[in-house]
Parts: C-alpha cells; structure tokens; sequence
DNA sequence: GCAACAATGTACGAAATGGTACGTTCAGTC
DNA sequence: GACTGAACGTACCATTTCGTACATTGTTGC
C-alpha cells in the first residue's frame, strides 16, 4: 500500500544535515546514562532512542546490537576515565605527599564519576563478561599501577614507607575505600540513617580513608 | 470442641500436596539466586518458576508481583545474614582481639555470602528503594553498630585504641574493604590478571585488611 | 459429609521490547 | 547532473514477559 500521491518532501524546507560522529556521540551519552541507570537488562533501546536526537534505527546502525552498545558504553567510560587520571603528576612531589594526594584524587574521583562506579558495579554483576571480551580496557588499566608503584618504591628508598607491600594490593585498598563510597552510598545511608553523601560527611570520609591508607604504610615506630 | 489457645493444630511433618511453607520457601530461594544472579530486571519470572517445584502461578499467590517478590528476598537476604552475624560473641575478649576477629568475621562472612553481596550491590543501583520500603531491614540493622561501639569503648578505656573514632564511620571502613572483595572481584581479577579468588590470595586480603584496620585504631606512639 | 476457604494447575492476554525491512535523503565523485 | 554509498526515518514483526481468568484439588471446621 504505497502512497503514491503523496510526495515525501517535508513540510517546511527543513533540511537533515548529516553529522555521524556527533549522532554517535549522542547515542553513546545518553546510553551511558541509561545503562549506569538502569543496567544492561533494565535499559531500553526505546527509550534511548527517544532520549537520543537520533532515532532508533540510528542505534543499531552504529552498533549493532544491545551488547554492543552497552560494551561501547563501557569502554568509553574506562577511557574518560583513564584519562583523566593521567593529569595526576607525582613524580616530583615527596612520597608521603605523593601518596597523600594520589588517595584523595582517588577518593573525589570516584564521587564525581558516579556513572562510572555504576558501569563498573553493573559489569560485575555480569561477572566481568563484557570486559573480557574487551582488550581496549585491558590495555588502558595496564599502567594504572605504575604510578602508585614508583610512588611506593621512592617512599621506602627514602625510609617514609615501610618495606614488603605490593603495589597490586595497595591500589586494590585504596580502589576499595573509595569505590565503596560511591558504590553502596544508598544503602549505607538508609540502614544508618546517616548522610552519607552531605559535604561534611564526604570530607570527613576523605580523612579517614586517606589518614587509613597513610598509617598503613608509615613504617613500624620500631624506632629505627 | 473448644479451641485450645495453642495452635496444636497442623502436624506439619508429614503432608502430602498442600505444603504453603515450603512451596514459600522453595520460591524465595531460588528467587534469591536468580535476582542475585541477574538483578530486578535481569530476573525472568518464568525462569523462577521453571526452576520451582511450584508453578508461576504460585509466585503471584504468595507474592504479588515481581517487585514484591524482589523486596521478599531482599529482607530474607538481611535477616539470614544478621542471624549469623548474631552468633558473634566478643564480650569476654580483649578488645583488640575482639576488633581483629570482627573484621576477619566480616570478612570471611561476606566472602562466603556472594548472593547476599549481589543483592545489596542491586540493591543499590536501584538507589535503594526497596530497602527504602522495609521497616524490617531498618529494625534489623539497628543494633549493628552496638557491637562495634562497645568494643571500640572498651578498647578506648584501656588505652589500646586512640580516641575520637566514631563507630559508625569505623563500620563503614570495615564494610567498604570487605564489601569490595567480592563485589569488585570480577572485574578487579581481570584487569589485573590476578586471581583474586584464589585461597592463597583471599588469605592475603584478609590479612592486609584486618592489619589495616587495627594499625588505624592503634594509638598514636607519642608516649605519653 | 459438606460447606468454605486455602492451595494449586492450565491456559491465555496485552503490552513491552529487541530487532528488521524498506524507503528516502545527503554528500562526495565523475 | 547522474551515480553511489553512507546516513537516516518510518513502520512493522516476532518474541518475550508480566500478569490474570478460570477451573480444580486439598483441608478444615462443624
């Protein structure tokens, strides 16, 4: 049943102007909010769609499907993410204050990337599947040690930093700290009855987990 | 015949096809695994009812929509895991051996209740409205702290632990660590091709953690 | 035994949802 | 200007999925 009368021009002269990377852009935006949202199950491609200047047809033209999308998602948040991080310059600050501000960046990090945690919870409970199948992100996160490595090995050169902690596991407490904080604010604050999320109680926390991380690696008192 | 005040009345060992308890029981706990598995919106009701000896049916008898259901096994979640929790007696002990033994207790607990893990996890990603809903979770929740709390009194009267922590805030670096070893495991083992799983490195973990914790209530050396 | 209610099985409906068929417009090339 | 492939819009389909109507069986009180 085709129209044959009618004439497919629009109404007004309103001309469709072609700009791919921007749509792409778009969609991965609004995807990002909908899936850290949502989840992978719980968001809808309509809705998306709808959320999007593009439509839907647009989504399955970039990426193919829904796991795609979602994995592209993914991966755009890590990078965001990583690059970011890699502003932090502590190669000529002293251990201690090296190691001091690379928590706290951690620690606000993470509060100001709330989407991110989401992703990243979410990826979990997908058991890690998607970003296994991704080696972008694995390539990303390769350095990400470094830092705190170089930062620990100068500490306990120059005696500010006990001896025998493994990076690797110094970053996993760090990552724990702050993740959490994020992670299960809602939770936490509900069953407590405590704001967790209120400026002051932030700021108290950032104390705390630095002033943690810190007393962990000072060296025994022993006094040498 | 009069009734008796006792309700003497159901045998309840041997009954053939009506058996409400169990059917209920039987719903709840393969729900359990399918929202810890897939979350709210990831869970199929069919697929619960398939792996039920139940039929779907039933899961809207005993529990009204999917939802409720949800909120069901969120509480049956908190109330098995606090019952553990209760069995906990640190009373009689030195409080610094109290405090070690609370965290690896936490620790190990969550490690050893994944779903329990996933369901709080979920739980926040939907902002925490269901545990919003429940006054039993609140009621159940209340008196974690007081354990804590009074170890940490006690720890501060006998001049092993320094002044000025608040129990709250401690439960809350407690939880975080413990949280996070499961919680993050996936997508920490993968990035950082570190079995985190592992015996050896759960065991690890759990020694950083509680030495984490113990060095940050540690007085400060001073010497008075 | 029999009413009354609780417990359960079967089949189905309506809406949501991921994905696609097909046609149209844009932009660069000759 | 004609041609071509990329970019995009609209309508639609097939299936999934939550939830329910209706019939049936067990159980309990009298």
């Amino acid at each position: 049943m085709t129209l044959s009368s009618t004439k497919a021009s629009p109404p007004a002269a309103r001309r469709r102007k072609n700009d791919p990377e921007s749509v792409r852009a778009d969609i991965l935006a609004v995807a990002t909010q909908e899936f850290s949202e949502k989840g992978l199950s719980g968001a809808r491609i309509d809705e998306i769609a709808e959320k999007t200047r593009a439509s839907k047809r647009m989504i399955y033209y970039y990426f193919s499907d829904k796991e795609t999308l979602y994995l592209h998602t993914l991966e755009a948040a890590y990078q965001k993410v990583r690059l970011q991080e890699a502003e932090l310059n502590l190669d000529h600050l002293a251990p201690l204050e090296a190691l001091s501000r690379l928590v706290r960046f951690t620690f606000r990090h993470h509060a100001k990337n709330p989407d991110f945690i989401r992703l990243v919870m979410i990826e979990n409970i997908h058991h890690g599947r998607f970003l296994a199948q991704s080696e972008l992100i694995q390539s990303l996160n390769a350095g990400v040690i470094d830092v705190l490595s170089s930062v620990y090995s100068r500490g306990v050169e120059e005696g500010c930093f006990r001896e025998g902690l493994d990076s690797r596991e110094l970053h996993w407490l760090i990552s724990a700290l702050s993740f959490f904080n994020v992670s299960n604010q809602h939770t936490f604050s509900r069953i407590f009855d405590w704001h967790q999320a209120a400026p002051e109680n932030q700021q108290k926390l950032e104390e705390h987990v630095t002033e943690m991380v810190l007393r962990y690696v000072r060296p025994d008192k022993a006094s040498a």
